[in-house]
DNA sequence: TTTATTTACGAAAACGTTGTAGTATTTTTT
DNA sequence: AAAAAATACTACAACGTTTTCGTAAATAAA
């Protein structure tokens, strides 16, 4: 790390360090022809700022956090594209976590980043955290949190959301008007708000369509896919088995996917299939896949724009705003009647 | 962000800064006893290093960069799944940039990484990547490069790749063993060394074969979707339109059943396909789709852990050395002789 | 007993920036 | 012509670490 430095460049051009600085920042104290000067060397030297340096004096660093469950999940993956289109934008730079739906791991992360690291953290919970200790620890050290997708609702600040209860009412509503009168919800958590808001749209289509909510019929998936698989299988090969399942995540609906490939279960004959999804192969599925689609994109864009908005200004408290961007359901194969 | 810093400490304890540094990095130089009264107050009040100081002052950053053509792409997040394990393994921090496949993007984040921002960096190169003096100038700085998968012969340093050769020979021996005669190969960029080793695969299996390369058979894809899909569209409505693809990256399969679906061409009876694809769903997919499977989250585990073991030697040169890793054929339906 | 050596600490100088508080000039105002 | 203000710079003190170099006191070796 030998690179120029500011201490080289005032030697070269004969000025003093706090000169060349300002040069470079086009300060109004520096005359024309020295910032010209100053310029030309940086330039040709190929001067880059040591951002450490900076950061250390001006106690802030032009970097957030991205904290998310896990990656290889288009959803995340869109809204990282999303965030990052700002960041690069806005020249932040985007360091990125994963907690493997993980507690302990997240407190660690965020841990790790009250010696701060970053100036701002935009994250979506891990679907095992109830407590939030951690986070009101890191807003109390001024770093602020922008929540997307699954939010806290304990933490005042900023959170970006889809219409979750709207989805589910939608998806539901969708199985309801394509004839399925034994609808599952294959849940992910009890905790995660957005699970929650989906199940209650769910719940709330069944009731609006006077079918009483089958208690067996919400399966309460973990984060073990062999786990999930197990459950899912005993109840589609159980008695009663439901005509259509509304899953709260795309990789429940994949497992489910597959246990009808095992149980030789015909989708959308036997069993129609639902969820909330990204996948960008879903219209080339067998069949293809019922979606409730997020903006994920849109999403990180819009927690990473308030975010920057704030730290831009030296606010490190973001007052509570929620929003909510509309998701679209893209019907296919896996939910037509044949 | 007034947390609780060394000289707190020091006052709080009585001790000089030097002091309770030392103590919390266990030097010899300082008593058990005091070592566990700094440890004590450090733990209650909860510190963590200021990191802009330390690596200012230690000129190394423990933080690395990933920089990737995209992200919205299994291969590329099983990559980042693979780093980020190592990382948090090791305690190393983790930036991620994305070049959207654009040469001056690649160019624009490589010149703000001589700051000195990052320790090293882990990247595959962008598609239209034809010149490489901004990675010159980075490890000119001190800086070393990983590549992974979309690596630069140019500069001298450890590289990881599968067997793109072997790989390209396995796929297009699978579709001749499977009655194919008129082979296609869709590519992605002139430069790209796993692009062109997949493709001598390919000629070489034709080859071996007997099977004289159809010039006209190898499709010359872009970035831009719609433009493939045209190109795609284009061979496979012309005459003599080949009765199989192989296509060196998932995104191009995809367009190319996409591509089929409007045509109503049927895979696997009027045209076979098969890719290099890190796909979740291609099993699920119709038809199954055939590919050669590359060990993202390996390639990414051993970029990570090459940097990191010269990292932490402070070694900043890295000596040309390629792992490659074996990449497996999985033959699905979209092969299958009907 | 005297001289080495070890132990346990502290003072101070970096690391590369940035921002405040000067200070000579020059220019403008009275 | 004197006073005020603007211009174009420089010196220096932070920011929070880490590390080198001291140095007393305690212990060991001579």
């Amino acid at each position: 790390m030998d690179s120029t430095n500011l201490k080289m460049l005032a030697k070269e051009l004969n000025l003093s360090i706090s000169t060349v600085s300002k040069a470079l920042r086009d300060s109004h104290e520096i005359g024309e022809s020295t910032k010209k000067r100053v310029i030309a060397l940086a330039k040709k030297l190929n001067y880059q700022p040591n951002p450490h340096a900076s950061s250390l004096r001006k106690q802030k660093s032009k970097t957030i956090a991205i904290i998310i469950p896990e990656i290889a999940n288009n959803f995340f993956s869109l809204a990282i594209n999303g965030i990052e289109s700002i960041a690069q934008e806005k020249d932040y730079h985007v360091l990125i976590y994963l907690t493997h739906e993980d507690y302990n791991k997240e407190v660690n992360i965020i841990k790790h980043l009250q010696g701060g690291r970053v100036g701002g953290v935009i994250m979506s919970l891990s679907s095992d955290t109830k407590k939030f200790d951690h986070l009101h620890e890191l807003t109390a050290h001024n770093i602020p949190i922008v929540f997307f997708d699954r939010i806290c609702h304990e933490i005042e600040t900023a959170k970006v959301t889809t219409d979750d209860f709207q989805g589910g009412l939608a998806a539901t509503e969708h199985l309801i008007i394509n004839h399925c009168k034994n609808i599952g919800f294959a849940s992910i958590s009890d905790t995660l708000s957005i699970d929650n808001k989906r199940m209650q749209g769910y719940l709330e289509a069944l009731n609006k369509h006077n079918i009483k909510p089958n208690k067996s019929s919400v399966v309460k998936c973990t984060n073990s896919d062999t786990n999930n698989y197990n459950k899912i299988k005993k109840i589609l090969s159980g008695k009663n088995p439901p005509d259509a399942i509304f899953a709260s995540i795309e990789k429940l609906a994949i497992t489910i996917y597959e246990v009808c490939e095992e149980l030789k279960i015909k989708i959308p004959e036997q069993l129609k299939v639902i969820c909330f999804s990204n996948l960008s192969t879903a219209h080339l599925m067998k069949p293809s896949l019922s979606a409730i689609k997020q903006p994920a994109f849109e999403m990180g864009k819009e927690a990473a724009s308030i975010l920057f908005k704030h730290l831009d200004k030296n606010r490190t408290f973001i007052p509570n705003e929620h929003i909510i961007l509309k998701s679209t359901l893209v019907a296919r194969g896996s939910t037509l009647i044949k």
